[in-house]
Order: C-alpha cells, then sequence, then structure tokens
DNA sequence: CTGAAAGCGCTAACAA
DNA sequence: TTGTTAGCGCTTTCAG
C-alpha cells in the first residue's frame, strides 16, 4: 500500500547467499540443511531490512494463506455473535492465523457468493456458523472443503460440528433446584419452546428439557408442570402470573432463559412474593440481565467463547475423521436460590460429552 | 483446497484468444478496444467452465485485494460489536470487499502483530476502531495506510473519523422532556460520568450533557441537578433515591444509559412514583432493555449500523482529506414520558453535523 | 550445502 | 484488435 516493501530478494542479496537459501531459513524449513553461517547471515540481513514475508505471494505458490472464513447466517443481533468472535480469534491467532467474517442474512444466493468469494481468495477453511443451535445444508461449494459448523449440523456430511452441552446444562439446572431441597412445586417456564411459529419447539428447549427431567427422575421425583411458550419477558410475565391465578404455589421456576426469567421476578413481585425465600429460580443464559436482575439470577451460559475457540481449534488442529463435540455449559450460581443448610453448593459437574462419527445429533 | 481450479488460460485456449484478451474481457475492462465477438465467445468459455478469478494471484500481480482489516480494541463484550461489524460488511459486501476481523485487547504489541499480519496479506484498507468513544493514538504501521478511524479519532493524523452525533442525541433527549412538558424539575442521572476512575468524565457523556444544557437554555429554562456517577444499575438506583429522599420530587429524569434508567425505575417503583405520571424517564442507548422495562423506555441509541456501514464507505469510496463524519443518533419513543395534549410527538430532528479537516473532535 | 531456473495465476508493456 | 512476453514475490525441483 506504501512504499516498496522489502522482498526475500532483498535480503538474500545483502546476505549474499541465493533465494533458495534465504527462502530456506525464513520459512524456517530444517529438511534442507543450511550452514549456521549462512543462516545467520540472512536472518541478520532481514532484522536489519524489517523484512515481512508477502503472504500474497505465499499463498499463490503454496495456496496456503493462514486464513479461515467464519460464515454465519446472522453475526449481528444477538449477544451471541461477540463471544463466539472472540473465541474464533483467539485460536485462530494463536495459530498465526487470521479470520474473514461474512453473514448470510440467511440468504442461499448471498451465501453462495460469499463462499464463492472466501474461495477465490484461497482461504484454508470454513466456521459454518448459525446463530440458534440447529441443523443446516451445507452449502454445496463447501461439501469438498476444510469446514467445521459452529452450533449447527449437517445430515450426511463430512464436516465436524461443535455444539452447546445442552442436555447437561439441563441436568445442571435441576440439580441447581434440587440441592436447594426442592423436590416438590418445581415449575419450567419456556419449555421446549413450542409455539406456533415453531410446532416442534426449539434444539435447545428439548435438549434441556431432556437432560431436567432425567435429573429429577433420578432424583426419584418429577416436574410439576412445564409452561410452553415464547422466551421473551412477557410470556414469562404471563405464564407465571398464570400458575398463580390458578392457585398454584411454586416452590422453584426453571426458566428457559433469563428474559423469561426477569418476566417471572416481575410476576411474582406483583404477587408478593419473594426470591429466593418463596419462590427459588434458576435460568439460562447468564446474560447480562442475570447480574442485574434483584435479586441477582443463577443462570447456565451458553459457552459463546468456547465454542468459537473450539470451532477453530477443530479446524485448524483437528483431524478428517468428523466428530461431534460438545462443549460444557458454565453455570452461573448467585442469589436467586438458597442452598440447603450443611450443603455448601450444589452439585454442579458439566461434563464434556463426545459422540463418534455417523451419528448426528440429537 | 480442493481439485485444480480452472485458471484462465484454460478459459483463453477454449475460447481461442490469448490470455491477454480473455483478461481483458473478464475483469470488465473497457478501456482497450476488444472485437464483439472475441469477448462474446469468452465470456461464454467462462460461463462453461465455471471460471473465476484466483484474487490472490491478482493481488500478487496488482497489489489489490479488495480486502479490508477491521482493528478493535475489543469486539466482544459490548454489544456495540455486533451491529457495528453488520454495517461494515454490508458496505463492504455491496463492493466486492471483504472483512478481516481483529481485536488487540488493548496491548500495543498484538496491534502491531496484527497490524503487520494484515499488510503481510496486502489489505487494501483498515478501521481501526475502539468500543467507547476515546482519543487514541494511530499504530505507528497505520501511519501511511488508507485508514479511517471508527469511534475514536487520534491527533496529528491523516485519517478520517466516524463518530456518533452525541451532541445532537443531548439536544433530541431534552427535546423529548420539553416536549412532554416539563420545564422544571428536570434531572440527570449519570453525567459527564465523573468517577474516581474517569475523573474527567467520558466524551459521551461531555458531548450529550453539552446537547442537553444548550437545548434546556434555548429554551429559557435550566436543569434542576445532575448526579455525577458510574453508569450501572446501581448507581442509577442509588442516586435517584438520594434524591428522593431528600425531599426532592423530579418531574423528568435524563438517565445517560439504560442500565441508569433500570436502577432509577427500581428506586421510583420502591418510592411508589408512577412512570410516566409522576416521573417522566429518557434514557440513552436503546438497547433490548428500553424495551423490555415497563413502561417501555424512550431512549436515544448509539447508531451502531450506521458507524460501520459509514466507515467502510469513507474507506472505500471517500476521498483523500480527513474528515470527521458525525452519525445521527435516531430516537426511540416508548411510553416512559408523555407527551403534551395537542403536540403529537416530540420535535425531534436529528442532523448529521461534519466538521472540515484540521479539528479534532471534540 | 548452495544456486539457477521454473512456475503458481494473473496483468500490463510492447509488438504485431 | 490481438498475441508475446515479462514479472508480481515466493517456493521448489534439480543440478552443481
Amino acid at each position: 500500500m506504501s512504499r516498496r516493501r522489502v522482498t526475500m530478494a532483498d535480503v538474500a542479496r545483502r546476505a549474499g547467499v541465493s533465494p533458495t537459501t534465504a527462502s530456506f531459513v525464513l520459512a524456517d524449513r530444517r529438511d534442507m540443511r543450511i550452514s549456521g553461517e549462512a543462516e545467520e547471515r540472512v536472518r541478520r540481513a532481514a532484522q536489519e531490512l524489517g523484512y515481512r514475508p508477502n503472504l500474497t505471494a505465499r499463498g499463490l505458490r503454496t495456496s496456503v494463506t493462514r486464513t479461515v472464513a467464519m460464515i454465519s447466517d446472522t453475526i449481528a443481533t444477538t449477544q451471541f455473535a461477540g463471544e463466539v468472535i472472540h473465541g474464533a480469534l483467539d485460536a485462530a491467532g494463536a495459530r498465526d492465523h487470521v479470520l474473514f467474517i461474512a453473514e448470510t442474512k440467511g440468504d442461499p444466493d448471498v451465501e453462495a457468493q460469499l463462499v464463492e468469494g472466501m474461495l477465490d481468495r484461497q482461504v484454508d477453511g470454513f466456521i459454518y456458523a448459525a446463530m440458534s443451535t440447529r441443523e443446516v445444508r451445507l452449502p454445496a461449494a463447501l461439501q469438498d472443503t476444510r469446514v467445521v459448523m459452529l452450533n449447527c449440523w449437517a445430515q450426511g456430511t463430512r464436516a465436524s460440528s461443535v455444539l452447546p452441552d445442552e442436555v447437561n446444562a439441563g441436568r445442571d439446572a435441576a440439580s441447581v433446584v434440587l440441592a436447594a431441597g426442592h423436590r416438590q412445586g418445581v415449575h419450567v417456564i419456556g419449555g421446549r419452546h413450542i409455539t406456533p411459529a415453531t410446532p416442534e419447539g426449539v434444539w435447545a428447549g428439548q435438549e434441556r428439557m431432556r437432560g431436567i427431567e432425567e435429573a429429577m427422575a433420578q432424583a426419584g421425583t418429577r416436574l410439576d408442570g412445564v409452561a410452553e411458550c415464547d422466551w421473551q419477558p412477557a410470556d414469562g410475565h404471563r405464564e407465571v402470573l398464570r400458575l398463580l391465578d390458578a392457585g398454584t404455589r411454586p416452590h422453584a421456576l426453571i426458566c428457559l432463559n433469563d428474559r423469561v426469567s426477569m418476566g417471572a421476578y416481575q410476576a411474582l413481585q406483583q404477587a408478593g412474593l419473594n426470591v429466593p425465600d418463596d419462590v427459588c429460580v434458576v435460568s439460562f443464559d447468564d446474560s447480562d440481565l442475570a447480574a442485574w436482575l434483584r435479586p441477582s439470577l443463577t443462570s447456565i451460559a451458553l459457552p459463546h467463547y468456547d465454542l468459537g475457540r473450539t470451532a477453530v481449534e477443530v479446524l485448524l488442529d483437528g483431524g478428517i475423521a468428523p466428530r461431534v463435540h460438545r462443549i460444557p455449559m458454565p453455570v452461573t450460581l448467585r442469589s436467586s436460590h438458597r442452598t440447603t443448610s450443611g450443603s455448601p453448593r450444589p452439585t454442579v459437574t458439566p461434563t464434556t460429552t463426545r459422540q463418534g462419527p455417523g451419528e448426528g445429533p440429537p
């Protein structure tokens, strides 16, 4: 962009060696023997001239560019994006790679366009990411490409997936409630997210519910109710109010995200019920909201950073064999529940589970 | 990455023309006359073979890569990042460019490293972004480079800046309050953000306060008080409580962000005061919170998307002359204030102001 | 152990 | 109007 950069030929000339020799020492290749003295001269020359390799030229020759493209449907709206990118960036940087970002807006045409553009630039690999965990169709151009799927998966694809471990998160949520001494009166607000728009529910909801119900069963008890609804504050508010109006007096609420919890808090407050003394609340997402609410909210986070980081690690370090990597979801304990005296903290031990090739989730 | 791509030579051969001819038509260059027939043949051949140019090779030859690097101090934590990237992406995409993202974490060493890495990859230009609006020092390696500064500025630099128009946002906030009929009892919570950690305040606070005070003066009145404090929910809560305890009964609160407003709401509610009947509240940021709170909050947004978009536009389309571009901050009117009957909406007409070269903000 | 030379895919002088 | 040729900066046979 500015004035002429110093090239490898310059270094070789100053060091009094051939370009070949310079190339070998500057690329740190030890498979061809170079005299210690020549190596030293080259290194000094490079140092003195402030030599930096032109990665475009190297890329043209070797077709490796130390570049990865992250393509996602939406990057902006949700909190999701930031930390995912952050993690991906750290992992890429640690491996001397650099990250392209692109957004398809869910449009297959722009998606194809974008992928082509990245291929034209000879990226070394792709992270194909979805903002909400779900099954997707991998674009044709990515089929025979180094790619890992982030927060999504595709049937019949030779690509690894990196997913949040929602089932264990569900178990952990139930564990918190159980450890607080509640075996009865446990209600879930939000459920599988079965709504007119998503009659099957959403994956996160299904998985969390599976974990919750398993943990309850394992403790020899069961949920008193599940309110299926959208996951906005108004929904939490409405559903909790409905519960109370029906004369139900819940002891514990597991809310499917912090926004639902916020609505639940409002309803509880209206009804004059105290958190955590009258009702304990456990939530998912661990967004900023969880810390802002009073009392602060115990919540289980989506491991955004680790998802991004792991995806790049798998892409750059991982083998060829497709795998599903499940990333643990950390629990942050706050003030919206009480622990039974004597038991210091709920037993919360998230684990990473892995699946072998061939089986797509769930 | 996969099997051999079709090259321009392939296209030329199939079309029965020389590489030169193929190059001219495929690069859409009309400055050298090509026969319509040859052009047609080349286009068809390219089409049939599914030709795509190798941008790495082209970049090596021309040193333009249609690539821009966005380097920021922090990309993850704040909501800021997402929409900024979104805007930048849209502007870049519209110009057939692609976006590198990198994060310095505020460390000058990694910053230098990152910039070098981008330069090694022959990026066409840089967006240098800060997460909170402020003055920065442009890294040495970027000095003689095509760069625009996003949400920041540097003294004595030949680079354009893109900044939110906070002064007019302040004016707009005051206008909402005035249009609601409040000329007395108007208090600001948050102020310039003068705290032990930031004894001078922060730029956004200073600018907003300037706008607020100007608008009040213009209406022939003035603020009844400014609470200088941090901008977290707890601060809003504490300061409003303090106000009420001192026997003050505010009619309108201008809170410096939505989190402060959230705290203010809590305090008002404790005191049994109703929003907007007893106290009207106007806020900044227009985060998700603004829509979630009850009553929903009138708030003035940081124009994240437009900041990102404009920065890339200025970089790619703008002239060389350094400019400061001020991006209007949109007002979203909700339910936390009342308009005086008869006047339909507050007079809110944000404007973009521009400064000529030479004067750095503020 | 080192150097000469070819070539990655493309563009741009210069000739024809 | 078109073709020939050189070369962007680097890696990599293949001879020495």
